[in-house]
DNA sequence: GATGAATGAGGGTTCATTCAT
DNA sequence: TATGAATGAACCCTCATTCAT
């Protein structure tokens, strides 16, 4: 997969790039083009939503600080409200422009056609490279920790991610069920079973592995082994 | 499972019970006093931490005030000084006081000598019982949620539950193992897939219930369905 | 006495470094504004560090309060965080900034080239006038009752106040006594002696002056009298 | 001079004397003599001061917690208030009782017939010894800091120590001048010439003392040198 | 648009004082 | 008399938000 998204770093990169675009010849007012100034302001957004994810993800939602947030950015603090209403206003954009996008490349793979466990085991590599591995799965975590304070938050996440999510799911079992090559037919209704490794990866990564490595990639191996049944001498 | 712990209105009645426990009988003075002011003693203890269990949860960590504590415990905001050294040393003693018990628990029941599915069901059915319907969830959640800013709390997890958790789960598959309940060796090495679906019930009671509730006896049933290799035609 | 002052800090600095970039032409807007701002900043500074003043001298540290030194400066409580790190900082510039000047004033008189007695005469006016007839008493006042619970502070004091004021007392001592204007070589290892009434002058002013008034210019007369030998007839 | 006070230290001994004196036996209430309660009391009291005076010299008054005198002296924080009414009340019993002791002392000394060369001698060592190598010192020190905020200490300290000690002064320098032993009357109107350096003394010590120690005694006898205008060779 | 100085409500913590035992 | 748990007002400091420039 291409990134969707552009990494924090390289977020912030491309700001001060754009900054500096104009090199040092301080063109006068109203030259700059309306198109320049849009793409300025783009690259303001993603730079400021770059510095909240590692304030937010780093600290949570109440002790994260804008103060923060702003530098990071390269930015002053009353510039952040040039481009999100309030702290909670970020903190949704966040999540919004973080983690969509991977549910379309998700889903995208549930549509190839091909072999139950060759697609499972594309989405696991998916999973673990692009959320695992990632700063987004501090996101995800952010989303369980904030959650309940925030329903508004919940909600969009359930239907921006958890329904498509499980609808691209439920899909591929049923495929896999008519085709045979699962037999357990209530894992239809229930598709989380399939999902709950990878949350306990999430959470294992970011709270214990510095106290007990976890293998995450052989761990949803063996959990795809027990979806199909297969046996393994002891 | 008869409780280890007092529940927060249990506790409420034992105050109240221990303030008129004395009634009449002239004990020696001192002995009364010291015996009836540690008893109260716990007692606020228990209140405090009660309504901490429920500010916390709530709100989260940081976001938690103990104004709101103390009002709730119906204590004076010092007074929870009186009993924990900061608002930390609160949380922590938290998730002490409500967690650890139900860990013994867990590991009587693993070393129960019955069929492994059987003992299966019944720690599923604790563990719906006790945690998911209980304010324990909350307190899971709040270790999620805030175990990466302490790590202190995420060492003292791992090492009172997480760890003696698996272990029993572990002892539980390897028995199942050798008499032939199981056949993917692989559980033993990760035991979190046992688990898993159990941190999914967790999260989703608390955030996505009310948009989509789930059955959680329903789900663990599939999920150890899956576990046994039981085929439900479909 | 005219005073250099501080600037309010390394971000000012930045700031007008930034002022700064669109070269020098035609300063529009912005520069005269950050002319205006920083002027205005170091405004607030010493509506501060004056409203410091009236509320330490008069209460002491501990028992001053930021929230009267605000509205004394006509400031909002957290505009003081912008100006001092903390109540400890504040309190140290207070005494930075109100007594160093006058030593670099006492030492210019200690090398004017004239008669001790007229130096000597010349310095008691100046400490009086520019000293005990000031708020300046009260910070000399201050250091005594807080520079044991602050050592950085009473340090601070003896390398900026007392071992610069001995020097120059030492040296008047040594200059006179070359002339044969005094005789007790000991006054050269004990300038305190010199200085000692002044002290008396100022706690006397601020504990006692309205039980029983002290006229300190009379009294420093018959101190250099005692000094000077002279021997006035009964 | 001999002990007017017991010292912190033999008043704390003396305490738990007192406090074990009917050794393990619980005397049948009542039975203890009126008189033994008494005296416990005053022990209590004067534990009381001793602690309160480490404390308040070593913090001031507002930083000085209450907390800590009780423990410090050995009894519950109530029970100060059996014998203080407050904070403030305990501070002023504290200046009082270990420093008008001092005065009679000095008094009695003035009273001496013998040279006052000699009587000045030996008040300074008496004031170095109780005073300037004491804790008395730190209370001075006190009075100096807290009497602002506390007008009525320093009438009190005006009233019982200053005005006495001026005038126990006054009578000996009138007695010396009359004896021609000292030739400047000025020094009768103003006797805080011949005290400042004890003051100097006071605060150097306790400010000044670990930057640059000061050899009070050599202070001492270079001021009387001064004074009786005795002229040292070069 | 962009800035960052200024605001002020709010929270954690302390501690003199009280009072039931 | 003695205790020490309990109180709650007070205070320092933080930080989201605003607004003049």
């Amino acid at each position: 997969m291409r990134k969707t998204r552009t990494k924090p770093s390289a977020a912030a990169a491309q700001r001060v790039a754009a900054a500096s675009k104009n090199g040092g010849q301080a063109l006068p007012d109203g030259v700059e083009a309306a198109g320049a100034r849009a793409k300025r302001g783009a690259a303001r957004r993603e730079a400021i939503l770059a510095a909240a994810l590692e304030e937010f993800s780093a600290h949570g939602f109440e002790a994260a600080r804008l103060d923060d947030v702003a530098r990071r950015a390269g930015v002053a603090k009353g510039t952040i409200y040039l481009y999100f209403s309030d702290k909670e206003a970020l903190f949704q954009a966040l999540v919004r422009s973080y983690i969509s996008p991977v549910v379309g490349t998700l889903e995208h793979v549930t549509h190839v056609d091909a072999p139950f466990r060759a697609v499972a085991e594309q989405l696991a590599e998916l999973f673990v490279r692009e959320i695992v591995e990632t700063r987004r799965r501090d996101i995800i975590r952010l989303i369980f920790s904030e959650g309940q304070r925030f329903p508004k938050l919940a909600e969009f996440y359930y239907r921006e991610v958890i329904s498509r999510a499980m609808s691209a799911v439920r899909g591929l079992l049923r495929r896999a069920l008519e085709r045979g090559e699962i037999t357990n037919e209530a894992l239809v209704r229930f598709p989380q079973l399939i999902v709950a490794p990878g949350l306990v990866a999430i959470l294992w990564k970011s709270l214990f592995d510095r106290l007990d490595p976890l293998d995450v990639r052989a761990m949803l191996h063996a959990h795809f082994d027990n979806i199909f049944g297969v046996r393994r001498p002891a």
